[in-house]
DNA sequence: CTTGACCTTACCATCATGGGAAGGACTATC
DNA sequence: GATAGTCCTTCCCATGATGGTAAGGTCAAG
């Protein structure tokens, strides 16, 4: 196989397959005698952990740790765990900040009308800084 | 004001108060005879606005948009409040997306025990994709 | 042998932010 | 007035994962 054929079986892109090869994330490829690279099943495989392991949000350095892991037959299930237990909980820290951002718009768009007129909650919040929704400074802002 | 009494006003860093202005997000500042930037509360009002765009997420280039309608007195409220809306449903998007992504782990996690032996679920699903979480293969993975 | 699809390396861009170096300016204390 | 320390200036580099592009080599089908 080469990067090509590599990249559409593992769903990995041919310029990010030679990025992880630089970065020593996976091994360096074999080369045909012009210099292509070549992949087999094995390596085809790897590129399907490292994919799906993005997908779930992992960032490259612990998919280092998860292929170790990975390799490591004689790896405890315990530090598999450990290391998605990181991530969920990164996840969910991420989820409430963005949650956070959300409820905060959505309150300011609904006390917004959203017409022709110039006047609005949202660019108050945004002058005057947070918890200002009631202000009388709901009217007439601006610079 | 200088460039350190601004950032600490606005809550903007200093760094970043340089980098708004060569990038033209916010005017030029003046200048003292020594090359110090002056800073006058209008300028820091804006600096806050900016900074408080950031903390809901607006990425920088809406918050130009969010500036020119702050600073035009005859601007539509309609005109703020889609901008506020698409930042919501941007945020949305990417919780959504999140959660996903954590419910899968948390799926996964809770079918592995977690224990000395290196039989686990988690493992076997980045290594054989996603579905495939009461496949035979549950035990016995690697490549 | 030509054409087109693929490979190679190398460099640049993203987006917002921080770090650091080298050198000049201001302020307080001796 | 000298000195120390804190601040300012500009310039360059790094992040993380990905895409784009350009110049040049290779392979396979016609």
């Amino acid at each position: 196989m080469n990067i090509g054929e590599a990249a559409k079986a593992s769903g990995v892109s041919a310029k990010m397959i030679r990025y992880y090869e630089s970065t020593g994330l996976i091994p360096a490829a074999g080369r045909t005698d012009a210099g292509y690279r070549v992949y087999s099943d094995i390596e085809v495989q790897m590129l399907r952990f490292i994919r799906r392991s993005r997908d779930l949000g992992f960032p490259v350095e612990k998919i280092e740790e998860l292929l170790a892991l990975w390799r490591d037959r004689s790896r405890q299930s315990a530090d598999v765990k450990r290391l998605a237990q990181e991530q969920i909980d990164g996840l969910e820290r991420k989820i409430a900040e963005m949650q956070a951002m959300k409820d905060t718009l959505q309150h300011l768009a609904d006390a917004c009308c959203g017409d022709h007129r110039p006047d609005c909650p949202i660019l108050a919040d945004l002058g005057n800084g947070p918890g200002t929704t009631n202000n009388r400074a709901l009217t007439r802002f601006g610079p």
